[in-house]
DNA sequence: GTGGAACGAGACGTGCAGTATCGTAACGGG
DNA sequence: CCCGTTACGATACTGCACGTCTCGTTCCAC
């Protein structure tokens, strides 16, 4: 059961890709909108742990073939909802703090108020066990991280941090204390620690090198 | 071992009061270490996602009502049998580097082969959408937080950290990069990456005091 | 003994994942 | 303008797991 679709999405072939044979009705993108709209909707209302597919089909208006003929299983679906929620508008104002701030302070409000809240945890804690699942993730999670990559680039570009800094590192020292209060405390996290979470992150980073921890995580 | 004294446990305390009557024949403790064995047991071979009431059952040997009996359901079964797996082990040499490297190296080591790599996210996961689990989680958490704790208050009795800074912060700054490789990365995270993380995080530590930071947590 | 509660075993009701099968609707080719 | 092909909504179906319930049995206090 590879999932290894030829484009980045999990459908095995898309409402409007030409397959083989282009004969008959073709998929409609209606019902694929209703039924990733309902997804995001449901994981709001009821969370990933009570969300039926059932559910989602009523919520759509489709029959329950309809979605599984668009995705595997309820897993990837998900997962390509998930990916449909918006991820760190970048900003680049020359300075990193600046730059970092304002992303997370964002980010934070954004996810207070957006079904990312809610949905994030569930899918990491269920990716622990889910290998498929977590090959569908990683993609998505690597590309929410960009922004923050590319924000300490510039500043190792500019001379700001130093150029031997493990920017994987980095970018898990800075949010790793986001991470925690979401996952263990739980709640709503206010965007008031990003300040001193920055601060005390970055007096880090621009000290010590962190030499040789390259790759440790993969 | 005699984890069911009258009110320790986290028995339903259902409609017959726990204690109100002493007849009949007791409850075993036998049956209720199996059960708990069993669960951490088939936590680790097939994960939390694909772990059943009955196969918990057939693996302790007992009955499924001999399980509901103890726990209201699934959830504060694994939530028990997790807070029974080890902890951060104290060490205290009196430098607050090698404490923090001995704790977490140690920690990693038995994170990788026990059932916490599998359970943690799982829960953690869960409780987002689960008010009950959170409540039943939330100490746990907070325990185990605890050595970590006390090691930078030793710390800052030393004189090696600013009394001003917030120690629950600087707690999510260590163990948070560690905590985002774990949820998001995945897989298992080699002790390796422990010192490189803590010379980042400490050389903030030292560095900034993170100061107007304090119960912004909570 | 005798009664009461827990015991192992497992049947049972409920609910959901995922499959299969309706009759119908929208395409394109002839 | 019809005909084959495919998707559509709806729904019946299988399989499985949770959680409840009922057996007959076992252990303990009185």
């Amino acid at each position: 059961m590879r999932a290894s679709s030829p484009n980045g999405s999990s459908r095995p072939s898309g409402p409007g890709a030409p397959n083989a044979s282009s004969a008959g009705r073709p998929r409609s993108e209606e019902a694929h909108k209703a039924i990733l709209d309902a997804t995001l909707d449901l994981l709001v209302e009821v969370g990933y742990s009570a969300l039926t597919v059932e559910g989602i089909a009523q919520r759509a208006g489709v029959g329950k073939a309809t979605i599984y003929r668009r995705w595997p299983s309820k897993l990837p679906l998900v997962i390509e909802a998930f990916g449909r929620l918006p991820a760190l508008e970048e900003a680049d104002t020359g300075d990193l703090i600046t730059d970092l701030e304002r992303m997370l302070r964002d980010y934070l409000r954004l996810f207070n108020s957006s079904p990312l809240r809610a949905v994030l945890p569930s899918l990491a804690g269920e990716r622990a066990h889910n290998p498929e699942l977590s090959e569908l993730f990683a993609p998505v999670v690597r590309d929410r991280r960009q922004p923050l990559i590319r924000a300490l680039e510039r500043a190792v570009a500019r001379g700001e941090l130093s150029a031997d800094l493990d920017l994987d590192l980095a970018a898990d020292l800075i949010v790793g204390p986001i991470a925690v209060r979401l996952f263990f405390t739980g709640g709503k996290i206010h965007p008031r620690i990003v300040r001193p979470i920055l601060e005390l992150a970055l007096a880090g980073l621009r000290q010590g090198p962190a030499r040789g921890a390259r790759g440790a995580s993969a």
